[in-house]
DNA sequence: CGGGGCTTGTGACAAGCATCACGAGGGCGC
DNA sequence: GCGCCCTCGTGATGCTTGTCACAAGCCCCG
């Protein structure tokens, strides 16, 4: 079937070619088939908001395709990025699971394929399906990872610029032992402020003096690091 | 039998007088007991360190009596606090479940009672044990949750006092409608800067000017809130 | 009761960064 | 092609707070 967002819309989880190793795509066959039945897939275009931190839990969005940001906003309308999803993670699960309010809000970023369940389904498909349970909480577990991570970012660095170093060595892990690590991401400014609590002016200058210390370049939408040890550096004192 | 520390070890959970109504304790009995069987019961004198982050995870802690402090380090030493564990609580979950190494330190902060239950054994138990598993969910969930909550506090708010306002209402969001909520707590300002992300010297200035203000009163281990609205003002706007 | 060692209180100073303000570039629709 | 809006670049300014330095309590223990 056609899809109104540029590509295909997969119905079937058994025989999604989307599907990654991580999470509830990795499940036996019995645990997926379950899956499969009680999710709804759909579409969305970008800047679709799935939901707002606030309300009551009404399931969990599992992310097959695009890219999907988390953020939280204080009262005064300062917005926090807390990541950026990517394809294979589960949104929404801590507060379906524990009963409580989103805390967090979620927006897709790009055109996006969802899963979405219900929540009293996913409780009872986790409680039938051991295997899956513990997939969850794995999840779960990597996503108190990350947040201890930001954690750590935020509470034990003063200098906008160790957290940016920070920032830009995470984003290049994945690169491993590349002269000049590239990597792709479609942020501004602005919303790299976001995530590392700072302005967006402080972002612009300190990226302006990466730039001019041959530290690392940002161009257009692709990142390459000159100068990974000083960042390194940069990081660790 | 006798303690070294103080008070009973109580050695079965199943008859157990410290259980509470959280988490592994609130379990349907034959759950219950098969964890009474894989458990290590131990007490621990304050000061003593449980695990350190880095290390590679042994297995999870379950805290029964006690408090249990759960920080993290910079490289150059600078200490953050994540948490104070309650009794009920269980430790090292994350690190236990998804197999990478602990990423923060728990450190008793006065003498505890505590369970060990090893990796291995505790992820069978979440296997055969539909129930415990969806608990175990459960509690990560919080501990994400609160991990988001303090992400928001370091993030989202730029000023002290506005952090360490946010904190004391934490304190005593369970003191329902008093006039003027006290707390009990054995912390040093060094370690409340810890959890708020600031310096002693902050700590103790801020606190200054609370009471000058007639706001709240840290009086030996005790906490007295006096002007809550404006607390609330402060964490507001 | 008289020391250490830890905690708290306070002042001075400078760095870091948020904020405001404004201008330049670049993409997109009309 | 023209204008509009969003993003990026950059200067000036002042507040917040980290840091250093040191004094005063406080508590525990011999």
């Amino acid at each position: 079937m056609g899809s109104p967002y540029g590509f295909e819309l997969v119905e079937n989880c058994v025989i999604c070619k989307l599907r990654t190793d991580s999470f509830f795509c990795s499940l036996p066959k019995t645990a997926l088939e379950a899956f499969d039945k009680i999710k709804y897939s759909a579409s969305y275009p970008a800047g679709a908001v799935l939901f707002v931190e606030g309300q009551s839990p009404r399931g969990i969005y599992m992310l097959c395709k695009g890219r999907v940001k988390l953020s939280t906003t204080s009262a005064e309308g300062k917005t926090l990025i807390l990541k950026i999803a990517q394809p294979g993670e589960v949104l929404g699960m801590h507060a379906t699971v524990s009963g409580t309010p989103y805390e967090i809000t979620a927006e897709t970023g790009q055109p996006c394929q969802l899963n979405f369940i219900k929540r009293e389904e996913f409780l009872n498909f986790l409680q039938k399906h051991g295997d899956a349970c513990l997939k969850a909480a794995q999840h779960l577990s990597k996503d108190c990872q990350s947040a201890y991570q930001q954690i750590r970012s935020l509470g034990l660095s003063h200098s906008a610029p160790e957290r940016l170093a920070r920032l830009l060595l995470e984003w290049t892990a994945s690169t491993h032992d590349q002269a000049e690590p590239k990597v792709k991401l479609a942020l501004t400014h602005e919303e790299i402020a976001q995530i590392i609590g700072t302005s967006r002016e402080t972002v612009t200058r300190v990226l302006a003096d990466f730039r001019k210390r041959q530290i690392a370049v940002l161009k257009g939408s692709t990142l390459t690091i000159r100068n990974k040890s000083v960042l390194e550096k940069l990081v660790g004192a």
